[in-house]
DNA sequence: TCAATATATTGACAATCTTCGATATATCGC
DNA sequence: GCGATATATCGAAGATTGTCAATATATTGA
């Protein structure tokens, strides 16, 4: 807080000798929450790649595919799809021994549309 | 690795018994490690909230301002500035006492098109 | 039922991230 | 130079995240 005199140049409509800024703060509190948790999901190498592969796959990728296509152990990949899973964004569907997933194209959707939405408000 | 039969519906172009996928995988691991780290960037309330408001006010708001605007303390405020800095979507002048932060359009411009390439190609 | 396989979960550990008090640095007005 | 203010940096503490070995659970085929 500066409470000496006025910036030289600034958006603020102030008391001189205060700085009380009345800018546009655009983003509420629970909207940079909610947006900060989406990207958060979708803000890890392994966890892009696997929608990635899903998206061009879906329905007909088991665990053991994934596994076989990333770098990390079964139960990392496991942990991830959780993650994506809790999160919306996949969802799996066990047949016989194995367990396959595929992208849930409205919750992608609607990542991309509050990203978007984010982007043409800054 | 399913060693058994072949899974039910698969994409697998398999040695029966052997699970060998030969499926697309979309994003080299270059790629989504790239992407992953300036979703990282962004994927915070506070540095979404910091972008919002530099967005919005570009070249006229000083860290005292930013710190009014938000729920953490000034170390935490320049913390995220500086994360932001590094990264390249914001910068900063020093006009005197104050330093004024704005975003740098054509890096989020670019965050904004690899993030559209990827919902693109997903 | 049993052995084999696929996937999930648990628990531990390391790494990274977040926050903030304390302090350093820079600038201003006097 | 000095005191006041703005911002950055340091360092510590706690929280969160990522990974994996070990283990549990579910399914299959025999």
């Amino acid at each position: 807080m500066n409470t000496q005199s006025e910036p030289p140049t600034t958006a603020h409509t102030t008391i001189p000798g205060c700085c009380a800024p009345v800018f546009d703060v655009g983003l509420t509190d629970g909207e940079a929450a909610q947006l900060a948790e989406k990207l958060s999901l979708l803000a890890h190498p392994i966890r892009l790649r696997l929608l990635a592969i899903l998206a061009r796959n879906g329905g007909h990728v088991c665990v053991c595919d994934l596994e076989a296509a990333l770098p990390v152990k079964q139960p990392t990949v496991s942990h991830h799809l959780r993650l994506l899973r809790d999160g919306g964004l996949i969802e799996g569907e066990r047949r016989g021994q194995w367990i396959y997933y595929a992208v849930r194209r409205e919750e992608l959707a609607a990542v991309q549309a509050a990203l978007a939405q984010f982007f043409a408000r800054i």
